[in-house]
DNA sequence: TATAATGTCGAAACCCGTTGCAAACGCCCT
DNA sequence: AGGGCGTTTGCAACGGGTTTCGACATTATA
């Protein structure tokens, strides 16, 4: 679940269509495949995941990955995380700017945002002469389920 | 204390020690020397190159991993991005906290520091339950160098 | 001091992600 | 339809980083 839906005026795949299209790329059935399989459910996802979902769809490991970038290229999905050595995506394009808060022990991922923070690097990379493009904040710690104590036995307290 | 440099009591070298004793680790000749590497110059490393030094010193490469990353848990040094898919750290005990602008082109890391950012995020987080520990915000984009007009020809503009 | 328990190490295997390459494909041209 | 040419694909190999495993070292128990 997210924030707040942005207006979208056209498809994911007709987006990806029209990226390709600039860069002389083409739209292939195995591209088609991993937009609709991408874009399927709006939830976070691994790479990983996701490309041994394609396997069997008749598209290989390294295809999986090299879309995946595409499509991050082409604003459609942007990396959030790395959990465990493996890249974590979300949806990008028809959804709002947001971070997350990511819980160390259970790998929790929540949303927030502040709009500040985006006017507050703008000024700080234009101080710099940097073209800013884009953003990644993570912020570590505990959420409130595993911050608690740890009730080792959380059932039947005072049953016997 | 000045701004810029922030009051350390004891050396890295020590800290570790320290933190070793809290989990019942022990300070071996091999992680000796690694601390030793990694605080013998300031700058930022990539974990590859490290590994690779300590080769020479009779430092097996998962001994190396591993010891990068109890000094990241220990807060003596931590990951501030990854780059061409390998990992850069920098020390953090002992400096002051600062994020990066990264020049995509380049890869060159611009250092500066907000202190505002962490009064936001800690108000995020308390209003979600979340027990902020750390976080990492890693801002994309061009370095001034990288996004002036490319210049193919720097030389003889109109001399033919 | 003997014995058990806990830590540590290096080698090799493994995992995620990337890349080089040859074959297959898509697309335009005639 | 057939030829030409750049793109795409899958495979296999690679690279960075993690994990497993057996041998060894250190500390605790007695």
């Amino acid at each position: 679940m997210s924030l707040e839906e942005v207006e979208v005026s056209v498809s994911p795949m007709e987006k990806f269509r029209e990226f390709l299209l600039t860069k002389n790329l083409r739209m292939t059935r195995e591209r088609a495949t991993i937009v609709e399989e991408v874009f399927s459910s709006h939830e976070h996802f691994e790479a990983e995941q996701l490309v041994q979902r394609l396997a069997e769809q008749r598209v290989s490991r390294s295809t999986g990955y090299r879309t995946v970038k595409l499509l991050e290229e082409a604003g459609l999905i942007r990396k959030v995380a790395r959990q465990d050595s493996r890249d974590v995506y979300e949806h990008d394009y028809g959804y709002p700017q947001h971070d997350h808060l990511i819980c160390k022990k259970c790998g929790e991922l929540i949303e927030f945002h502040l709009h500040e923070i985006g006017e507050l690097l703008e000024t700080v990379a234009r101080k710099h002469g940097f073209r800013m493009e884009g953003h990644r904040l993570e912020v570590f710690g505990l959420c409130d389920k595993c911050c608690r104590p740890p009730k080792t036995r959380p059932k039947k307290l005072n049953l016997l």
